[in-house]
DNA sequence: TTCCAGGTGCATA
DNA sequence: TATGCACATGGA
């Protein structure tokens, strides 16, 4: 896919491979609105709006160099449909959901936002965090910056339940004190599998929101994050099963490294269309 | 009213 | 190591 980069811009050449409707609401980012129009998308601290054009899209931006790595777009997703277009059972869901792109979002942000994404709905999810963002993160002309780990040590565990975290309130009120953006920094260093295994020592972390960070945080394609929807599909289109482990391993087998972006295509899939 | 949503923590065997 | 239950909340 081919892209210009300017100060204040990025320009998207072809629509094949990029979709901001796919990429946004595929369930990697609980950030964002559609605006009609255009998108809006948030990250950390810094926004982006997205404009379809004739020729492609146009995403303007304080910081485009962030949004270059941000939606991955000196990944090659072309190739990468090749490949999976392969397996029979994601022929549909690439065809549905040909313009997405795994994300590359802030650490403290995906860790934040998937504690909370536990055994919720992404509605739900979008509100909390938008609250979050409101009442923590600091005034960035017309949005809210997401809020840092200093300013979430100032409240009590009563305040991420007063924002509708519900019983994830006790897990973000400790998870800021077990960890900080530094150190999430320095495990970029680690395997997959070691990274994983020190994710999953968090607390309101288990192995699917561990996954979602490599996935969506970390960048890591071989990991594959099995959720309820994941669940209904393998049941639907492999065997009957509910040991999500045993998922989860039968399908990183499968995918390898390309698992991570087998996920998003048949997420996205089930969600939308689950029922053909 | 009951079920469900991008599950996790903890007790028990 | 594996299984089962409790856990907030709001929409369908």
């Amino acid at each position: 896919m081919k892209y210009l980069l300017a100060q204040n811009k990025i320009s998207i050449f072809g629509k094949e491979d990029f979709c901001p409707a796919h990429i946004l609401e595929c369930g990697q980012i609980f950030s964002y609105k559609n605006c009609g129009d255009h998108f809006e998308v948030l990250s950390k601290d810094k926004k982006a709006k997205i404009f379809e054009t004739e020729s492609g899209f146009e995403i303007l931006t304080d910081d485009s160099k962030y949004f270059e790595n941000f939606f991955d777009l000196k990944t090659n997703y072309g190739e990468i449909k090749r490949k999976l277009s392969k397996f029979e059972i994601l022929k549909k869901p690439i065809e549905f959901g040909y313009g997405i792109r795994i994300l590359k979002n802030d650490l403290f942000e995906m860790l934040i936002s998937f504690i909370v994404s536990a055994n919720n709905n992404i509605k739900r999810i979008q509100l909390i965090l938008g609250r979050l963002r409101e009442r923590l993160g600091e005034k960035k002309g017309d949005f809210y910056s997401f809020p840092i780990r200093e300013r979430m040590l100032t409240v009590d565990e009563k305040f991420f339940a007063e924002i509708g975290a519900g019983y994830r309130a006790k897990y973000l009120f400790n998870v800021v004190r077990q960890i900080d953006e530094d150190r999430l920094q320095e495990w970029q260093a680690l395997s997959t599998e070691a990274l994983r295994k020190k994710l999953i020592t968090l607390s309101g972390v288990g192995p699917k929101v561990a996954d979602c960070i490599l996935l969506f945080g970390f960048g890591r394609g071989d990991v594959f994050p099995v959720d309820t929807w994941i669940e209904k599909m393998y049941n639907k289109f492999y065997l009957p099963e509910h040991n999500r482990e045993k998922i989860r391993r039968n399908l990183t087998d499968q995918f390898g490294l390309y698992s991570g972006y087998a996920q998003q295509y048949l997420f996205y899939y089930m969600r939308c269309c689950g029922d053909n």
